[in-house]
DNA sequence: TATTGTTATACTCTATAACTATA
DNA sequence: TATAGTTATAGAGTATAACAATA
């Protein structure tokens, strides 16, 4: 990471925070996913996931299993990404692909039991990566935090 | 863009919405910038410019002009990548070099007339995308949103 | 005719190391 | 010896179009 350690707090360039686009609010969340991402991914690398391949797992390990279009749409990524990520994961067995019962075009990516176990432990890694990188906030605001960036990422509903 | 039209409100794969995922942080926060980068990126493509190259030009266009090393830190980015970023706005007369009297290893990097014009066009561009983007929050949740990140971003000072 | 997944390709972004000039 | 900028390069990420299978 030739980067910047995710466990030092922005020690220099403070000259420019007085700048305007040091408000800018898709500044300020462009420069916070560069941070928790490279927290993630070097969290996540002893497990052989990064943060992408981790979403997808824990997506597949949930509940109601993703198609693969479902997938590329609630990860904000093309379909044809979303092919060589699933490769990368089933490679591992930690995922598997069923064709849809209901729709024959479609693939359902489910967690393998082995995937299940990865993906516990690197939900642990992510939430570290995430105390990490929000250090500077406590519980309550992260949680304000949360709602408001589920409600911008999301729209109104849920 | 094969994405997404970010006029889109997020139509399907909201079966998802009760995942686990949905409810990290970091996911969030990665999942905004890509729908808010998609979004600044249309609006600011008939300037000529991408999020990228505006943050370097709003910078160079601000009272303390950086140099490229603070341009490096406070973007998250990588000098060398710094430095074809600066390449792409000198050569459009945007911005220019000008080595630091006081140490002359570093170099300012400071808007020309001409990329102050722009610049001011651009951020009305870039105003325009984060509406797009942040349309599900009001004014005053947007201000919430703001100090949190700007908090979570640069730490506690500020 | 439209949609899901797939493949292939080109392009951008990111990471890394080595070099130069100044300090 | 250390730092700012530069160059080169390789790898990861992203965008696009075309195709097969299914609806």
């Amino acid at each position: 990471m030739a980067r910047n350690d995710s466990t030092a707090a922005t020690p220099g360039a403070n000259r420019l925070l007085v700048s305007d686009l040091a408000q800018d609010l898709s500044f300020l969340v462009a420069r916070l996913r560069s941070q928790g991402s490279a927290a993630a991914n070097t969290r996540l690398a002893p497990l052989g996931l990064k943060v992408r391949s981790y979403s997808v797992l824990s997506l597949a390990c949930g509940d109601p299993a993703p198609t693969q279009r479902e997938l590329a749409e609630f990860l904000w990524l093309d379909p044809s990404q979303i092919v060589a990520l699933v490769d990368g994961l089933e490679g591992g067995g930690l995922v598997h692909r069923e064709t849809d019962p209901s729709d024959r075009r479609s693939k359902l990516v489910v967690g393998t039991p082995r995937g299940r176990e990865l993906c516990a432990r690197a939900r642990a890694a992510a939430s570290a990566a995430e105390d990490d990188s929000l250090r500077a906030l406590g519980a309550a605001e992260r949680a304000t935090l949360r709602a408001l960036l589920a409600r911008a990422a999301f729209g109104p509903e849920d």
